[in-house]
DNA sequence: GATGAATGAGCTTTCATTCAT
DNA sequence: GATGAATGAAAGCTCATTCAT
């Protein structure tokens, strides 16, 4: 059981390592076992293929991200400051994490299994973070009732998500997120916000 | 000339109709050259390979969507009418062209060579229709001066990127992108929008 | 142990086999493994690609004839009386292993790689086999000393090697080495040997 | 007629620097056609496909061969002598030709038309040059009569082409033939000539 | 005769996955 | 559970050759 979770885990870790630096599609299985320390064949007694392997990094990662961001929201009183914790909290996360943060914005997106065939819960639960925090909002008279939390909490995740990628991207000397964070919060929450005169005639 | 622009173009449609239909992955080149009624051979007088091809379609259609945009902005006179104006043909250009949104929203990211090599203008050069507009608007003292144009241009065009992948995923009764482009183009001027007492913005 | 030597013999055997019947250019990597009766892949675990498999073969062969031929001549006493044996032990190999001289004299120069990339010892041994043998020669007086061992083994390397390949390439009714080889002896025994009045000037 | 023969000609001169440079395998049509500056298709006016030009090259060539070889051994008077001219003139025409020995010698052999269903009768013609003088020396009773003139030709040319292909893959500092020649001419005439008794010959 | 755009057959090699041990 | 040798499907690309102009 022990040794069971070990070799899993190693394999996980060893698959970041190695998708980060060569890419999920040049990145054979058999480097991830060698790079776990276990036989190609071991692989597929804890993952279905290849493409599994990147899809459970997500999803565990992604786990940890949501506690972590649920914990650091959950701080916050008012869903307009949650809202700003939570985009410090995700660019936060990608500064924090560069190779985990390369394997999510540019290894995945090469699966064409996650791509088309991924409906798991987590990017969901993930994406209902920020919808919740906008429904909240409107709850409280704060955020704009008009705005479909649906299509707010696309448009919030589509730009921390861009703005990730350009950060994995860029090669050298890499800037700050913490000040991107700030400019995004504050776009997207007088974005979003209520008019001061219309707070009430919702 | 004639039929050798009559062949390129051929070659570059029918890849646009087998990547959208099969995905870039499972698409082979000889897919391509039958559906474009040529040799297979013949893909490579005009492209060097089966990423060339995906990546000329991108160019080439980005050139076009980028003087059409250029023209419908030019209609308005203010850089946060054109802001929304842009954003309306960015999500307007998506619904009228669902294959070549596919092929862009979810084939391009799988190209190993577009998403790590690519370095292309056109992808720049969108991006900087929108980042000028900033600028312009912060010249006009419409938009906030301590914003950066360049963080903002990507956090525009990732949150509609995000919606426009959301929207070609979404299997049947696919929503009118229209309403989606009214309330993004609500929250981003509203959210870069220079402060009343700062601006004269309506 | 047992079966992955087997595999890999069984491959030589199965190249040998495949190559002299269709040569190098024609056979496919498939054709050799089916006869080997291993599938395509297994070629990989044991060779580089397909010319290392003829490299491979030579190398091999080679060994075995070296060791062949040093036992020949190592019966002899006298450095010419060997040179006799070595010379009717060549084309004598090459009689009773029509197939794979078929392979070493004419499949094998159409391998770039082995033509242009080929430095192993083997070759090299093998002339030096020759080579020692007329510094022996020269040692013992009983061959003129002005001689170059190191033209001396080609020109007889490549004399053999001709006829080798004649034989070879007639086609039917091949005539006896045996005779040939006693020829090529008389020629170059008489040919490198010190003449009377210089045998003792050595 | 004129320009007919002039790009026939300026063809197979850009044969021989491409195939020399390139090699035959790596050299392709298109290479040969640009370097001789006439149209991929012009060269198929002039020979049947690739290996044709490589083989005409041979056969044109070997025809100045012979007829200069021809000269030269017409000059001297003994069946011996002639044969140790003609020695020379093998390795003196390697030496002056290092392209054409290097196309001769290594490319050459890469054809498997040329290996397998070249029968032209220049090489014939050649080797028989050599038969010839041996025959005329069996004539004059300089020869001993047992030798086979149809082995003997292929012995000594055998190890000129040996030595020849050495001389060509030696990298750098290429030694003088000349000397070689003496050696060879050395050991044959001393191998092939009739012993004392039966005859004249110094 | 000359062109050169078009053809399309051809094949090595890789590597995710399996399964006998 | 763990291994790793073996599998075998799969396809991009080249380039000699052709032929309409």
């Amino acid at each position: 059981m022990k040794s069971k979770d070990d070799k899993r885990v190693r394999i996980l870790s060893a698959a970041v390592k190695v998708f980060a630096q060569k890419g999920f599609y040049n990145a054979k299985v058999a480097d991830v076992a060698k790079n776990a320390g276990v036989a190609d064949g071991t692989i597929y007694l804890y993952f279905k293929n290849k493409d599994d392997i990147l899809i459970c990094i997500f999803e565990e990662e992604m786990e940890k991200f949501i506690d972590e961001i649920k914990g650091v929201t959950a701080v916050e009183t008012g869903s307009l400051a949650k809202l700003r914790r939570f985009i410090h909290a995700h660019l936060d996360l990608v500064q924090r994490n560069p190779k985990l943060a390369q394997v999510f914005q540019l290894e995945l997106r090469q699966s064409n299994k996650f791509i088309k065939e991924y409906t798991g819960s987590k990017l969901k639960e993930y994406l209902n973070l920020i919808g919740d925090l906008i429904a909240e909002g409107q709850a409280e008279g704060l955020i704009r009732v008009e705005l479909h939390p649906g299509l707010v909490k696309r448009a919030l995740f589509g730009a921390l998500d861009e703005i990730a990628t350009h950060w994995v991207l860029s090669k050298n000397g890499k800037h700050d997120l913490g000040q991107s964070a700030d400019q995004i919060a504050e776009i997207f929450i007088l974005g979003v916000a209520a008019r001061p005169s219309e707070a009430k005639h919702s």
